[in-house]
DNA sequence: TATGAATGAGTATTCATTCAT
DNA sequence: CATGAATGAATACTCATTCAT
């Protein structure tokens, strides 16, 4: 799937990489507070540091500046958790690593979290499906650590199941941001990450191993 | 927290009732559709089969509408879960129907399921409140069977671990529904409910019981 | 080719009549003064005496607005050219009757005239093949006052002859109006109308018969 | 009447030229397909060849383009106009010549005067005024023609009837354009010619010499 | 109680024009 | 001289809400 192709009037290709980040930016600020129907394109341009004439100098449409929103936060997401990941471990050590990780930038970016869940579904067609495919490759990520420790002999789970563990595991950073309502009343993140990471790890570690521990 | 009072010109509570049943299945089709803000009230009033006028009568405002259709799915779960649930079980046992029991309603529900994740920001703050306690009060429906499950015997969780444990669960049911486009391409109803409930119980089974059927 | 269906909010048919009568006096002001393109949609509902939520309950577009007056001014020539034809004459007598009460039409409606010669190709394409079968339907009326005075032997001419004749009364007509600026510096209606019509006549009048009256 | 005075910010009168020219080569094409108010000046530079910028540096606003068009267009009906009337003929002959050529030419430049008719009425006035005058001196040429008949005593006219009819070949020259909708459908060029000629001239010519010639 | 016509604030988008480089 | 990014007033159209019947 092609990225979407955002139209532009300015020729500049660096000026538009400058303008559409004040804009990025600008739009997050507001669809955190009001979401993405309640801000209006006058509003984005105001916060962006720019005249209305001048945003739609690099957009062709309100639902443009959405999709340069989730593009940009996904890109985010993934920059983070890669410099956090950036250190060579393997095996469930690594596992571990990367749901700490995955819950530390989840809770970092919790707004842009939200934002995500709450408004992609206004993305037209087309870009949704480029945006979902983002979501993927960072499930992909997790994935792979998954893959990783059962290689290491570490726990034995069929593909299938290594799959829907990553799904879990990337639900599981979510849900810390949207039912934070409840859940971060209840629990510090270090403890929300000990005992979910816990939680998983029991689950799939193999049944001789933990046999021989004991 | 009490039920959000929605204005109505009408005396005759019955009538009332009646209105806004018709209301909110027409809105609920709508919503579904093409989301709160991108729905006329127009539309909601003509799908509803009266007039704008008429939808007047029975609210005071368009926002009044999302409530009534939020709170009316958050019954519809609760009501369904409970039919689901009215044999008398108990132990893991009743666990593991609650859990097949939630997962069934959301996958009946879908798409009430994703209104309600992507459509409850935009309710008042007021409203917001009432709807998180409607769902709080389901994730108690599960605690009480992760907590019977405990007192059997069977399991054993910390009071914190009972908590989160539901939270999965709950986020777990959900997510059928809002990963649907990655989820449901890899796995059915059957077999998302099995392998999440073996996982789920697996985690939390005790120690010694696991090496003692071993 | 049918009359082209302008959409309306509102379902009180004669309701829609009065309305729409308001809004094409009021768009005709203001396009004479200013032109279609110069003219707002806010003027137009100003100017009928309504507002622009209410304008838009009788129209689809602002191109719907142009449709409307120019079908109205149509209807109006009409109306007035056989009002001032009601009376039966035949032959020669009738040709010069018509060719008078069209000139005398135009110069009551030359505002109106003008405008459908300068804003008439802004309509979309079918209301304009609508409308210029309007046109054409006028053509005829005066096709046939030639008709007739060929057929009391007075005048021959081809069937070709007779309608070119017509067009070129029909465009006589209008440059009353449209070379105003020129026309109207030199001519009063009334020569206008005296030297048109002897030149009309003279060149078709039948040969022996203008002999025979010498 | 003076030249109205496009103001330009250059002082190369050479280049202005050019460029101007240019610029009315791509404002004629793109006025012709969608009219001048649907046209944008960046349309205009872009088909001109160079940027916005500069095209402001050769005009003062869109309106002066409008003007360099129109009077670009009657600079060339009448160069072409002349073109083909360079044989020194005289009396009758002249005038039949006349009429072929101006018929000619508008065939030859319908779009062209189709705009002028459409779109002269955006002129601020003064520009409108100057150009007005040039279309009279355009119906001058012909009336020349007419005279020329006269003097040859072919044809005996009232200084009245010689401008009548003056604007009468014109006004017909025209409407071989803007009603081509249906004068086309009926007609050859030269059909129309022949036919429209004979009516001017049957109409005109002196009895006795009719009569004579039969 | 039911209706639907009327309202006008609000919104996305366009485009002529300017001016710093 | 040429460029094109920036500007913001202007504009068509929408839609939640009201209220007379």
């Amino acid at each position: 799937m092609q990225k979407k192709n955002v139209p532009s009037m300015v020729k500049d290709e660096q000026l538009i990489q400058r303008r559409r980040a004040q804009m990025v930016k600008g739009a997050v600020t507001l669809f955190i507070q009001k979401g993405f129907h309640r801000t209006t394109t006058r509003e984005i341009a105001q916060e962006s540091g720019f005249s209305i004439g001048t945003l739609y100098e690099y957009i062709g449409s309100k639902e443009d500046v959405l999709y340069l929103v989730c593009d940009s936060i996904y890109d985010e997401v993934r920059m983070r958790l890669e410099k956090l990941l950036e250190t060579n471990t393997t095996g469930t050590e690594r596992l571990k690593q990367v749901i700490e990780s995955l819950f530390r930038v989840v809770d970092d970016m919790q707004d842009e979290v939200l934002v995500m869940y709450q408004e992609i579904k206004s993305l037209p067609k087309e870009a949704l499906a480029y945006v979902l495919e983002k979501e993927e490759a960072l499930t992909l990520i997790i994935e792979k650590a998954v893959a990783s420790s059962c290689q290491a002999g570490e726990v034995e789970l069929t593909e299938e199941e290594t799959k829907l563990l990553s799904h879990n595991i990337m639900v599981q950073g979510h849900m810390w941001a949207f039912r934070r309502w409840s859940i971060q009343k209840q629990f510090t993140l270090s403890t929300y990450t000990e005992l979910q990471t816990r939680r998983l790890l029991d689950g799939v570690r193999k049944r001789h191993v933990m046999m021989g521990k004991k």
